[in-house]
DNA sequence: TCTCGTATGATTGTATACAATTATACGAGA
DNA sequence: TCTCGTATAATTGTATACAATCATACGAGA
């Protein structure tokens, strides 16, 4: 629990806090931030040009997110992700986009089915012409399709988290040729098995999508630069 | 969760703060608050002696563990969980705890293996004497032990969170004692599996250790009272 | 009686002030 | 030169004060 991840998403955009803690949060996925760098609540505070109090709650909930560590009467340090802590979260992601592909063969909406079918469609265009910007931002909405078709909050938080928690590492992941190519036929074949409601079919095939994602990572050296310890 | 399940626990248990947290927490575990309400700052503040601000920063941790809501100017509600939220987390937990006795087969150490074995022989103690109270705490235990054997922080993060999520609901069902007899056997043959290296097993028995689990409580009606919507 | 607007109170959001803790610099003594 | 203790500065922890927002009560008008 610490939760969970059943934890609420910082909604509130508008108030200080919110502002405060997308801002932080943004930069250090951004890497403005170094790992084990010390964030310093007035120089942040002055830089948005607000009180510490603010800044403050948004560290605590920076901790539970993970991207900060706050050593009581020290300060806040990025915490870091090693190569192993990334093997480990697209082993765990495997078997619950799995689980995600599952119920999404049986939950699935027609909107939902056909606005997959259109997003596959709009990708192999989109790979045939190699725009990769319009292509990872296909890819996460896929994915993002899935999540809500599956018709349950607690995995669609659960999977939202770690895709989130591993966009430090993946960034331009997809940008090979090769790598796209392969990976909107696997998001058809996930798609069609959903469509005849082969929902064995359409678990191993999510399965098997998020370890090739994690293969080619790493024959692709995108893992490495992010060790520590 | 925001994420994700690598946010860190709450630690300095001896700043107000970390106080204030976790005795809300624990309030709301145990029922005390009841689902929909609303916690105000200065009453908890005046209850615990301390002022708001150790309150608000513990209210918005409590937000990310997904235990309370809060709406903007408005106020921190405790939220509830629905059966439906409480089966998808077995079903979840249940892979994730496959994966678990899996790595725990392949990095478990002699230490944790003598803990594991001896867990288990005091819980046929216990279980022949009828002693519900060491056995609660020696099942709790089990399952720790093997979220340390995994040798992954990311894992055992996410797991742990997740048995701390559904303890709201679970706390009395190992007290049947047909439920801890079948456990316990189940328990065994998943340390044997893993002693023996055989992962495969393990991942399986592990898997269906959790269904079992789940399966009986839904048997016995503990789920439905925390029904909400 | 009902509706709606205003006023009042309650509660949260933020800023600031002060206390406690930690880090750093500097100098005395060996 | 090195070590260690003290003083000072910097930073976090908490309390309080004020601003902004929301909820409630009440009364005027229809």
């Amino acid at each position: 629990m610490s939760s969970y991840d059943v934890k609420k998403e910082v909604t509130d955009k508008y108030s200080l806090r919110g502002r405060v803690f997308n801002k932080i949060r943004e930069d250090i996925l951004n890497g403005r931030y170094k790992v084990k760098e010390e964030l310093r609540e007035v120089a942040i505070g002055e830089e948005m040009g607000v009180s510490r109090t603010p800044v403050r709650e948004a560290f605590r909930q920076l901790e539970l997110e993970g991207l900060i560590q706050i050593v009581p009467n020290k300060g806040a340090y990025v915490t870091g992700i090693t190569a192993k802590d990334v093997r480990d979260i697209y082993m765990m992601r495997s078997l619950l986009e799995g689980l995600c592909a599952r119920w999404a063969t049986e939950n699935i909406s027609k909107e939902q089915m056909e606005e997959m079918e259109e997003n596959i469609f709009l990708s192999e265009f989109h790979a045939s012409k190699g725009h990769a910007e319009q292509m990872a931002e296909l890819d996460n909405r896929f994915h993002e399709i899935m999540y809500e078709a599956c018709n349950s909050k607690m995995l669609e938080h659960a999977l939202k988290d770690y895709h989130q928690y591993v966009l430090r590492v993946r960034k331009k992941t997809l940008s090979t040729q090769t790598r796209s190519t392969a990976s909107n036929a696997e998001h058809r074949k996930i798609m069609e098995a959903i469509k005849e409601g082969n929902a064995d079919m359409a678990e191993q095939l999510a399965n098997r999508h998020m370890i090739n994602a994690y293969e080619n990572m790493v024959k692709n050296g995108f893992i490495e630069h992010y060790e520590e310890e």
